[in-house]
DNA sequence: TCCGGGCGTAGACAGTGTCTACGCTCGCCT
DNA sequence: AGGCGAGCGTAGACACTGTCTACGCCCGGA
């Protein structure tokens, strides 16, 4: 079994658990420590301050949604269906796991990697996931050529387009403003999952061209 | 003169300082109330808790940003160039307030007032916002009837995917991915601004139709 | 003149993150 | 085999935080 977990793996799973139940708010670095059974001053020997511990805690946040990236890609074929999919594991990840999506786009515990040196930074988390959809959206253009008379941005800034889109859309959401001015239900309560259907759908539309393949 | 402000106009602008210059993990109760020359306690007169303090302060940069939107908007005529003016607008309050714009969509904050009767709740003032957006959607929709042979989406949906892109843009921009993904130089540096205008034009043209006006 | 209520002060209390000193328990080396 | 040292976790101290409570002060009305 996961038995011979070190400490430092413990954390960060207790970390996770927490964050999902509980919200980020909940993130106190003694209340960690009493999750995974150590005393308070434990967590120091592997993570040099309380914002390191975060840190460690979103990035296993970024690989789950990663993960759900690559389970969800592989059934689909075109690149359009590919970036469907992804837009909706991405707002659904916001949805369902609403405090870990807080934790990971801090900006307090950004700053804490300010000055760390050794990789994966936090930031960079977000890199091959963002040059996936670039290459997404070339390889969609390139299937439809015929597109538009108008070339439109190159695909970087198309894809970066997209990108803060499906982002914005996922936060604001969970944020409840959106859903109140559409007169959808909290995004606490279950069944307002179409009006937000109708959001994703356009954002693909509008930054990828209407649905013509 | 401003001399007959009470004490909790002071600890608001007290706030508002802090937040400006040191970012919103600066804004302790202690340190409201050390700014505005008073004791630990006497915040308490005013706000019943920390958090309801904060959700004043982020009212009154909700209360900024809808200035500078009618500020931006009354030299445009164009629909298009109000959205366009109001794109900019955004986008430029959350890269220039930078703490603001954090505290204004902390959740934490937003929960405080979950039990909070008297309006305006935090969340909707975003509202009257949206409403314009709306409208400015369908105004601009209307001066050019024959945009494409689609329909697209109605224009509540199309107007909240398209702010859901600047708030997006803004946000991703701050936290640092969007310039590290496009090769640009960190938010804190100046002349990226450059990608930064290329996005919001992006997203303008992909919600609102190609720049055909 | 006296009184009462609004307003701010000051201290107590539990809880937090960080730092430091102290044991325990292994595995390695002589 | 015996001792030793390094790694690991504990426990307490410190400054600080948000909340709560009791206490003074000052000013206006009866």
């Amino acid at each position: 079994m996961e038995q011979g977990s070190s400490l430092r793996d413990r954390l960060i799973d207790a970390g996770v658990d927490l964050v999902m139940t509980d919200g980020a708010a909940s993130l106190g670095l003694r209340e960690i420590a009493r999750r995974a059974g150590v005393s308070h001053g434990a967590p120091r020997r592997y993570f040099p301050t309380h914002h390191a511990l975060l840190s460690a805690i979103a990035r296993r946040g970024f690989a789950d949604l990663t993960a759900r990236f690559v389970a969800a890609a592989d059934g689909e074929a075109a690149p359009r269906g590919q970036l469907r999919a992804l837009a909706r594991v991405y707002v659904g990840y916001a949805l369902e796991c609403r405090g870990m999506f807080e934790l990971m786009f801090r900006h307090d515990v950004l700053d804490s990697e300010q000055h760390s040196a050794d990789p994966p930074r936090l930031r960079e988390s977000t890199l091959p996931l963002f040059e996936h959809v670039v290459a997404l959206v070339t390889r969609h253009r390139s299937d439809d050529p015929g597109l538009r008379g108008e070339a439109g941005p190159p695909p970087e800034v198309a894809a970066a387009a997209l990108w803060a889109n499906l982002h914005g859309l996922a936060q604001l959401w969970a944020w409840g403003s959106l859903p109140l001015a559409l007169g959808a239900p909290p995004p606490g309560d279950a069944p307002g999952g179409d009006r937000l259907d109708a959001l994703v759908a356009a954002a693909l539309d509008a930054h990828l061209g209407p649905v013509g393949s």
